[in-house]
RNA sequence: GCGCCCGUAGCUCAACUGGAUAGAGCAACGCCCUUCUAAGGCGUAGGUUACAGGUUCGACUCCUGUCGGGCGUACCA
């Protein structure tokens, strides 16, 4: 509608010799007084122009050639707008079409056979997720969902490192822990992982192995025990969150295919790395920096950004056509590092795109307090489904801009399982399901429904209301802000809940009760898809 | 010091990226269950959009500066 409209008004353009025509943009006001959709191109033609907007707008509406099927009024208002009103006939094809299109309503093409990779989660095997990871795993979970729906084929990574410092840790952690269960005295390693998940898995290698263990040489079979152990309990957490990964991206890989050397060699070629000090350097001055960075420390070992640059330059090898990362605020500073360093290896930076979410700032008793997986003051994400369900963890996450400082108050979150906003999404949906279940009872409907004997105000809105799903979900995964969707789910419902009140269905003759029935069948499949989409289930009965 | 993000109702957040009268949910107060689910509805109260300038027909949104918070700014990941 919004394409046709920008048309017609395009062609009442031509009679002003326009040198450049405006772009012309189509909104949806936000009063219902000021029509249906809107466009200022009257304002925008006034300077170029030199006349008042108001008589542009009247010569715009002189020339207007539209079809009164679908527009039943134009109007000029406040100071040069010019105002739609969709005719009713319109409205009630545009819901059979929502009927018809059923699961797929809302679907765009704007990456239609777009391939699209998107990591996300990538935290390293050193403790279970926590609500810090559950932002991101959602977030990225989400956006995902979202890219799909604009046609793109999308698969999921997780990336991962076991070969740092923080795993040796790790290892020499649950070796302590071992040792103390065999009865052996050990230190416990400087700054190690304090968790009471780490005795467990030394617990799980006493079971499986008595005291051999002793003998080692070194963390190395701890270790192995650890990250197998982590995976498969963050595999679990991921299952019940409704995450399925497509692929798990071990960072040393790129070492063991020569990629690390490869992008370290490309880079010397090309004059952007040089070696001071026994490190290798990456010349990021020439891309604007004030420092140059190193790639290779001294030591030999190479820093996150060398392996960084291989993985995306490996990613965009396999064919992706967009490459989407999901950060944390604190990971924020590598990224333009990456992206000079895939440009200058002839890869087009324009395939990669971040999403940064600001962090989630635990408060537990009125304070905020510092997460840390080493120190165990960690609020795990399987506590928090256990306390809240998956369906309001995932809500938690999605419902404020990835932008905003999340605040997350324990206590706030266990009594919002009681009266959490996502409840009010199911309910609608679960009432529908119930009208549905009676009316099948006690009414035998057939033939087509007369959708033109919807005419109250609240049945006429939440038809407007629906159509604009489909646009709320492009602009959504557009910006990768799923946080539109709830906005979007929240006004759907309570346009359902006003029509509930105002229209009954059952009890009405059956005429009527059928149309009403449509209508509310249709909102239902509005609200399974953007659940879905969520990732929040649709209940029949609550 | 420098860079990025944020500052909106008592609290947690929206505002379709420059549009018309800044909106929801909690919390408070007052009503509404013999009628399709009261996990609901209706109403009241709550705002100088941190502050000061600027840009223009029009600013929560863009620019400059100030204040406050978060995160970076490592041969840590």
């Amino acid at each position: 509608m919004k394409e046709y409209l920008a048309e017609v008004i395009s062609k009442s353009l031509k009679q002003f010799d326009l040198k450049e025509e405006p772009e012309i943009r189509i909104e949806a006001p936000n009063q219902p007084e000021h029509g249906d959709a809107s466009s200022n191109v009257a304002m925008m033609l006034a300077k170029p122009l030199r006349n008042n907007p108001r008589a542009i707008a009247q010569q715009i509406v002189d020339g207007l050639e539209y079809d009164n099927k679908k527009i039943s009024a134009v109007e000029i208002a406040g100071p040069g707008f010019i105002n739609f009103r969709y005719s009713d006939d319109y409205l009630f094809d545009e819901l059979r079409t929502i009927l018809n299109d059923g699961e797929s309503f809302g679907q765009t093409d704007a990456n239609k056979g777009k391939k699209v990779l998107i990591e996300f989660v990538s935290a390293n095997p050193t403790g279970p997720l926590t609500v810090g990871h559950g932002r991101n795993a959602v977030l990225g979970d989400t956006v995902a969902r979202l890219l799909e729906w604009t046609g793109a084929e999308v698969d999921r990574e997780y990336y991962f490192n076991d070969a740092g410092r923080q795993m040796r840790v790790l290892g020499e952690s649950v070796r302590a822990r071992y040792f103390e269960l065999v009865g052996k005295d050990a230190e416990f390693p400087e700054g190690g992982y304090e968790g009471e998940y780490i005795k467990d898995i030394a617990k799980a290698l006493q079971e499986e192995f008595g005291d051999e263990l002793l003998s080692a040489d070194d963390e190395q079979p701890f270790k192995e025990k650890a990250e197998e152990e982590i995976f498969a309990d963050i595999s679990t957490t991921l299952e019940r969150m409704k995450i399925k990964m497509n692929s798990f991206f071990n960072e040393h890989s790129l070492y063991e295919d020569g990629k690390i050397d490869e992008t370290i060699q490309k880079l010397r070629d090309l004059g952007l790395a040089y070696d001071e000090d026994g490190a290798v350097w990456f010349k990021t001055t020439k891309f604007g920096k004030d420092k140059d960075t190193v790639l290779v420390k001294s030591s030999g070992e190479p820093t996150y950004r060398l392996p960084d640059i291989a993985y995306h330059a490996n990613k965009l090898d396999r064919g992706y056509d967009l490459c989407v990362d999901v950060f944390g605020a604190d990971h924020i500073a590598t990224y333009p590092d990456v992206l000079s360093g895939i440009k200058s290896l002839g890869y087009d930076p324009d395939k990669v795109d971040v999403v940064v979410y600001q962090f989630v700032t635990l408060v537990k008793d009125g304070k905020p307090f510092k997460m840390s997986t080493r120190k165990a003051n960690f609020v795990t994400l399987d506590d928090l489904m256990d306390e809240v369900g998956t369906d309001v963890t995932r809500f938690f996450f999605l419902m404020r801009s990835p932008n905003t400082h999340l605040e997350f108050d324990i206590a706030q979150a266990k009594e919002a399982g009681e009266k959490n906003p996502v409840f009010y999404l199911q309910y609608a949906h679960a009432r529908i399901s119930s009208i549905l279940r009676k009316v099948t009872e006690e009414y035998n409907l057939k033939g087509k429904a007369d959708l033109s004997l919807l005419n109250h105000p609240s049945e006429i809105t939440l038809i407007k209301t629906m159509l604009k799903f489909p646009e709320t979900l492009a602009n959504a995964a557009r910006l990768r802000e799923p946080h539109h969707v709830i906005t979007f789910l929240n006004e759907l419902a309570s346009d359902f809940t006003s029509f509930y009140h105002d229209c009954r269905i059952l009890g009405e003759d059956e005429k009527l009760a059928q149309s009403r029935m449509e209508l509310a069948k249709a909102t239902a499949q509005v609200l399974r898809n953007g659940l879905g989409i969520l990732g929040i289930s649709a209940p029949d009965q609550m």
